[in-house]
RNA sequence: CGGGGCGUAGCGCAGUUUGGCAGCGCGCCACGUUCGGGACGUGGAGGUCCUGGGUUCAAAUCCCAGCGCCCCGACCA
């Protein structure tokens, strides 16, 4: 590859509309370009970047045992229908109506569509176990597109689904996903953690997300370094260690105080000189259809996962204004517990709370000396808030670290969800029809790219790892003259003849601009052939990583490489199954 | 969808408060000198000031409406 004609147009400043460091770097390294809000073009070296990953991966999946395939983006609506996710995920598909007058989705995802495949094929135990997967452009209308390719509405997604006799095998199956995807991960160079995780939307019991620690991410981890514990917090168990009841002992008597103005925990503590850890927050929620009533401490989080799983709810979201007066009798932000006669759940850590500040449930007042049990009943205890940073682990009692993280992966194990709806079934051993065990496992390509970029990089640009680059070795003349361009063109030959990725910097531009966007796109090896050190029949070879140069003979240098590629390549995973 | 910000040459921005010739830096083109960390000189090209409407002798600038983009929030597989 030759810079001349590659279109690789690199920038000097910052994108005014980027933000995170990843993509006023994928920009500026001429990487992508933006179209419209959530969809980017990838210019050939990002493009070659994004190939790079899919190989990675397609090599992973294949030494796991899974088979590519290819399906289509249009998928008809009614299949989603069948399994129900057509309302669930409804405002996210980007549909349309064909000139039939059928409704048809662009895909978001393809579990309705992969199972529906093989329900048509698979009839034996025979035919079992199978994993499939794909890499394909995925449309989704997101709320927000954010950070460039970290969050966009068409991205390359690999899809990857197996199919297993029962749970045992389906476990086996499972294994192998994840080990690939530690090997993929592993690969792309990504400081990644694998945590346990909510399966929403797609179903099942158990998940794991595979998150790489960032600023940007949009998520939320907790790790710990004494254990190894690590989940999202969506879902992270609290240590009920603060589950016992109240001192009945100490419990004054309820008392009604005017709060004008104050409904936040903040302003209520401040007003009443009180911790905003001696208020019981009380939150009205709608659980398909349903009022909830749910009491967390003034400085905790509620949960909305954990709340939503326990009340096994389709649907949770927060009562608007008109429903709070409707279910509390009161003013929205003066809730509380006291003569509320709706379903009510509260954190484990309200339980052992004494001479609590609650809401009213009328404008402008608040209740004090409000003790559980005496003033008010709940009727489930619960883990009902998000974990915090000061929280201990809930295996081992440690401390943890609290994250931000971006989602590269997504493994689920889905049971019958998708199969029994669809019809997926096999005839077993004894003749039986049975339905087929399923998992799912996403990877987001275009994420890769941008998270490893995210916590790789330093002031002059990219530091790509041995396997994820655009380019292996930019071989670069620092003057058009005859013997320096000659010396070039010979060495980015005989790497090309060493099936070593290289591009030569054949532009006719100041050596400062070649060292500068070199350093910028990224380029692991740079081959820098000047005057000085060709005079005494050497190039320079410099680590981009490491900054570090070092002079080599000029019928050296290829073999050279060759080397310090060989060494950086990660090692064979082993193979677990 | 709520809150905030932005939209002027390919890119980054000033000019908008107080209406009066469309600007700066980088990039681009030509010629010359340069060539080891974003060189220099001289000359040049390049504009729907986001769009539409209004006010005015006069609008990038004031008013109204809309569009686009970014950030925060809500949401999220």
């Amino acid at each position: 590859m030759r810079w001349s004609g590659t279109f690789i147009p690199t920038l000097k400043e910052d994108p005014q509309d980027a933000e995170a460091v990843s993509h006023k770097l994928m920009v500026r390294a001429g990487l992508i370009r933006r179209l419209s809000a959530g969809a980017y073009t990838y210019l050939p070296l990002g493009y070659r970047i994004l190939r790079k990953a899919e190989n990675i991966i397609r090599e992973e999946m294949n030494r796991a045992g899974a088979a590519e395939l290819l399906m289509p983006a249009l998928q008809p609506v009614d299949l989603w229908k069948r399994t129900g996710r057509y309302d669930d995920i409804g405002a996210v598909m980007i549909k349309y109506t064909d000139r039939h007058g059928r409704e048809v989705a662009l895909g978001p995802t393809h579990e309705e569509i992969v199972t529906d495949l093989v329900s048509g094929e698979v009839r034996s135990y025979k035919d079992l176990p199978l994993i499939l997967y794909q890499i394909q452009t995925k449309f989704r209308d997101e709320v927000r597109p954010r950070f460039g390719v970290v969050r966009s509405c068409e991205f390359v997604m690999k899809d990857a689904y197996s199919f297993d006799v029962d749970a045992g095998s389906m476990e086996k199956s499972y294994r192998a996903m994840y080990d690939a995807y530690c090997r993929i991960f592993e690969r792309c160079g990504l400081p990644y953690v694998a945590v346990e995780a909510d399966p929403g939307l797609m179903g099942g019991t158990v998940s794991h997300e595979f998150m790489v620690p960032a600023e940007i991410g949009e998520d939320r981890i907790v790790t710990c370094s004494s254990c190894g514990y690590s989940a999202s917090t969506e879902v992270a168990a609290i240590k009920t260690e603060e589950a016992g009841p109240a001192d009945a002992a100490k419990a004054k008597s309820l008392e009604e105080v005017r709060t004008p103005g104050a409904s936040s925990v903040r302003d209520v503590a401040d007003f009443l000189g009180v911790k905003p850890s001696d208020i019981i927050k009380t939150l009205v929620y709608i659980a398909d259809g349903e009022p909830v009533a749910v009491l967390v401490r003034g400085d905790h989080e509620a949960n909305e996962t954990k709340i939503k799983n326990h009340l096994r709810a389709k649907a949770l979201e927060l009562a608007d204004e008109r429903k709070v007066e409707e279910v509390t009798g009161g003013a929205m932000g003066f809730s509380g517990p006291v003569g509320l006669s709706i379903r009510m759940l509260a954190d484990n850590s309200v339980r052992g709370m004494v001479n609590a500040v609650t809401g009213a449930n009328e404008k402008d007042k608040h209740l004090r000396n409000v003790n559980p049990g005496r003033d008010f009943t709940v009727s489930e205890w619960i883990d009902a808030r998000t974990i915090t940073a000061s929280d201990a682990c809930p295996r081992c009692g440690s401390s943890m670290e609290l994250k931000h993280a971006i989602e590269i992966g997504h493994t689920f194990k889905l049971g019958t969800k998708y199969s029994e709806p669809l019809n997926a079934s096999f005839l077993d051993e004894s003749g039986r029809q049975r339905p087929v065990i399923m998992g799912c496992y996403g990877i987001g390509v275009n994420r890769i790219l941008a998270s490893l970029i995210e916590t790789s990089h330093d002031k002059d640009g990219i530091i790509w790892p041995a396997e994820l680059n655009p380019c292996e070795v930019a071989v670069i003349p620092l003057k058009k003259e005859d013997d320096l361009l000659r010396e070039a063109e010979r060495i980015y030959g005989a790497l090309l003849e060493e099936n070593i990725d290289a591009i030569l910097d054949d532009r006719e531009r100041s050596p400062g601009i070649k060292f500068k966007d070199a350093d910028l796109v990224g380029f692991p090896l740079q081959v820098i052939i000047g005057r000085k050190s060709l005079d005494q029949e050497k190039v320079e070879l410099k680590e981009r990583a490491s900054g570090e140069k070092k002079l080599i003979g000029k019928d050296d240098v290829v073999n050279h490489i060759k080397k310090v590629l060989e060494a950086a390549a990660c090692p064979n995973f082993p193979l677990t199954t």
